[in-house]
DNA sequence: ATCTATTTATAAAA
DNA sequence: TTTTTATAAATAGAT
């Protein structure tokens, strides 16, 4: 129910998952409240963001509720301090299965560790890698590019303060002959960010000088080696 | 959202509000796991029918849930009755940050959340994920051409027992040209699991029928998509 | 935070 | 209860 369909899935881009979540906690609690209050039900709710804040709701009391769901559990009394234990440790148990699944994981898109994977596995697995290997290609391609795009804006604001400035200098009458020479410079038909940029800025110091791949990016988009 | 505008206040007709329950609490529902999934939270949620049933959701544990609720909101018998429950608690939200860790680490290990990643970053994960790819594809071609390798010998041995074969049945003069005629199938010059095999053996059939891609491996080492 | 095009939830009916 | 359908409500994306 927006602009666009989406799927449901944790949503990458923090900012908008904050959003999202925002509205959609508002949302929930909303339609807790109309479910208790349409159908006369006891409805209790408790949100916690992924930074940890909590949230709730509650048509009596939060207590009540849990209380009651406790009641329902009766084989599990909530403060007995042996079961309690036994609860923790059984949570520590499976927290502990999922870190280690995921470490497995892991270490296979580390390239580790491959020993008892099926050929099918392996190409899931090789595919997996292309796709990560294109999404982490292109993110560093929209950077440069876009750094590129900044500094040619740059350029041209500089440019175009040194005309006035030789006008100041020089008088109006030289000007067209100044921008004339500085054109090999300023020309920048940075394509709006999209990828290509002109050679004849390939001389540009970017941020981290050290690495020397960078024309390789200049190419298609997804460079296979 | 139907037929009509209702106003939210207890619905009277019994039935109607049995039917009414039943959709918003599926609906509710759905929108916590939505929630939950969507925005990477932690939700419980307990509802009552009227008639004192009990539905809930939580995409953890609905006992972590309430636990966290309650570590939330009272401030814990800070003295020692259950210092085993703290340790406890503690161990699993060690799992859970550590979880929680590697999983960005996973993400970003399968293109996602690349945001906040710099042009250094960004580079360490593209040179990571293209050793990864490196090892799968070894990997891979190693499994291939040991398979390879097994089916040359027993395509050996069965060429073999057929000669002799031919010679029990035939006597041995016609041996020699049983052999002649058939070593176009048996030429195995499989290169020791090197990599390369003869295109004459891309019809044997391989442990798992319904991949089609083999032959894709028969050309250069590192094909490149 | 606000707007609005769209999707989704659901009221009413069957 | 479940399905269908017309409509209200929620919300995704843009601003």
């Amino acid at each position: 129910m927006g602009r666009g369909k989406i799927v449901i899935r944790r949503i990458e881009n923090c900012t908008s998952r904050q959003v999202t979540f925002s509205k959609r906690r508002k949302g929930l609690i909303k339609k807790a409240k109309e479910l208790a209050i349409l159908c006369d039900a006891h409805v209790g709710l408790v949100i916690f963001s992924a930074t940890g804040k909590l949230y709730e709701y509650a048509n009596t009391s939060m207590k009540s509720a849990i209380e009651r769901y406790n009641s329902f559990k009766e084989d599990q009394q909530v403060t007995n301090p042996e079961s309690e234990v036994k609860f923790w440790q059984r949570e520590s148990d499976i927290l502990r299965q999922q870190l280690h699944t995921l470490q497995e994981n892991h270490r296979q898109l580390m390239g580790e560790q491959l020993y008892g994977l099926s050929i099918r596995n392996l190409q899931d697995l090789e595919k997996q890698l292309e796709l990560s290997l294109q999404e982490v290609r292109t993110k560093k391609e929209k950077i440069l590019t876009d750094e590129i795009h900044e500094l040619n804006q740059k350029g041209t604001l500089i440019h175009q303060e040194n005309v006035e400035l030789y006008k100041k200098v020089y008088g109006t009458t030289d000007a067209a002959a100044l921008a004339t020479r500085k054109n090999a410079f300023v020309q920048f038909p940075y394509g709006g960010g999209g990828g290509e940029y002109p050679q004849t800025l390939f001389q540009l110091q970017l941020c981290q000088p050290e690495q020397e791949q960078y024309c390789e990016t200049s190419g298609s988009a997804s460079a296979t080696k």
